[in-house]
DNA sequence: TCGAATTTGTGCGTATGTATC
DNA sequence: GGATACATACGCACAAATTCG
């Protein structure tokens, strides 16, 4: 054995080929760390880097007293942006396109808080005096029970404060667009920063998804009249969803 | 301590934190192992993971017998991208917005061939012949004389047989839609399909990045009246560039 | 120039909790 | 309940790279 390469990377390259070859299907259990320990006469240590490194790869997945496994890679689904930011236009109402899609709002937590200074800057808020003035919300979005989607929305208070909607969930309205019209705010515009990386360990976990996977952050301010009246940060994983951009085609 | 989560995820929050507030900016040095040991009061173990977490995460770089450092992000472009299809639309001239921001052609390669099973869908071409149908051209677009993006536009020989602009390089038109205008070909929508996932070995050697680098995969198809008359995969690495979605906010 | 101290990278052994079968 | 497997955590050792006096 001439190779110089650490042991566990040329476990793992051996685990790999085969997964790559079909040798070890989807589904398929892979050396669990004893015999991996075994077969390749390493320590616990190099096994138990072996199977971390397979999981960050996406390639395996691991479940306590099961064994590890072959990871199957999901249908990825279509997110279409520009269409929900156009549904949500004035006007809509009913569910918005999230939910007709499938998707639901599992879990949110809502309350009042000083923005922090990158959200200052997206609001185009003036200094922290050190008052409460956004109200955050945290929402987990959910697809066949299994959270999907991370978001995390500010809005000034100086926009809803004293109107029936300061709390994003109280009353019928859904959606930003929706809820800002009922008091009078007409959103206009909206821009998306996307950024694609790999996940913090939470997300990863409120996720559901191995850590470390590649996700998408998505940086969504909408406008009124060129004024900044929500933003909002999205996370969900590269690895089930695509983001579809542009003009729905018209006549086909 | 009420904290249920593992010792070595609340460290590297910590330090996460730390790093995010510019407590520890890019080039500070991290506690090495035995200070993370003493600081915390944790075993090698914990340490070690916190590191290669960090590391994983592209937040740190370590250098054996150095330290641990904080990572300088690459300042992050901005890539317009409905700005760009926008500026692209009939009636632009001169250089596009690829130009405009600093980005120039580093090289291409124009050839007429038969469109791939995955190309001939997104342009609605009818089954393979087995004749030459279409035009494939890979371009590497540079800036400050880097690669830094990877483009692959398809246009169905159909339409542009028999044209000047069979060949994209060939005259003074510069964009899809300036060059499918002159033939009276009207863009009027476009689409974009963003994927973000690690790069192939090819991809990540194109564009001068580590391997397995995160990257944008992009599948842009331009319409004409409902009908495809141009399709490209883009890739750029997600390190590097931020995408930019949306209307552009009017008056400011 | 050289050597000592430090730091990361790799590797070894072991223990405990908990989920699964 | 018992065996198995993963997750987390403890301990230690040594090589290679770097830093610094």
């Amino acid at each position: 054995m001439t190779d110089e390469r650490p042991k566990y990377l040329q476990i793992v390259d051996d685990l790999r080929r085969k997964i790559a070859s079909g040798e070890l299907p989807p589904g398929a259990r892979l050396p669990s760390r004893p015999e991996i320990m075994r077969d390749y006469g390493v320590s616990n240590t190099v096994a138990l880097r072996v199977g971390e490194i397979l999981k960050a790869e996406g390639l395996a997945e691991a479940r306590a007293g099961a064994g590890t496994f072959v990871r199957g890679r999901p249908t990825r689904q279509k997110m279409t942006r520009a269409f929900t930011l156009r549904l949500e236009m004035p006007g809509s109402s009913g569910p918005d396109e999230m939910e007709r899609r499938g998707h639901r709002i599992w879990s949110y937590d809502s309350r009042t808080t000083v923005a922090p200074s990158d959200i200052r800057e997206r609001l185009a808020l003036p200094e922290a005096t050190g008052v409460e003035d956004v109200v955050r919300t945290a929402y987990v979005y959910s697809r066949d029970d299994e959270p999907v989607m991370l978001s995390t929305s500010w809005e000034p208070l100086a926009l809803t404060r004293g109107t029936p909607i300061v709390m994003p969930e109280d009353g019928p309205h859904v959606g930003v667009a929706d809820r800002m019209l009922s008091i009078g705010v007409v959103i206009d515009g909206c821009t998306e920063l996307v950024e694609a990386r790999t996940g913090e360990v939470e997300e990863c976990a409120g996720l559901k998804i191995p850590p470390r996977s590649v996700v998408f952050a998505i940086e969504r301010t909408c406008y009124a009249q060129g004024r900044p009246v929500q933003t909002a940060d999205i996370v969900l994983s590269a690895e089930r969803y695509v983001l579809e951009y542009g003009e729905p085609v018209r006549s086909r």
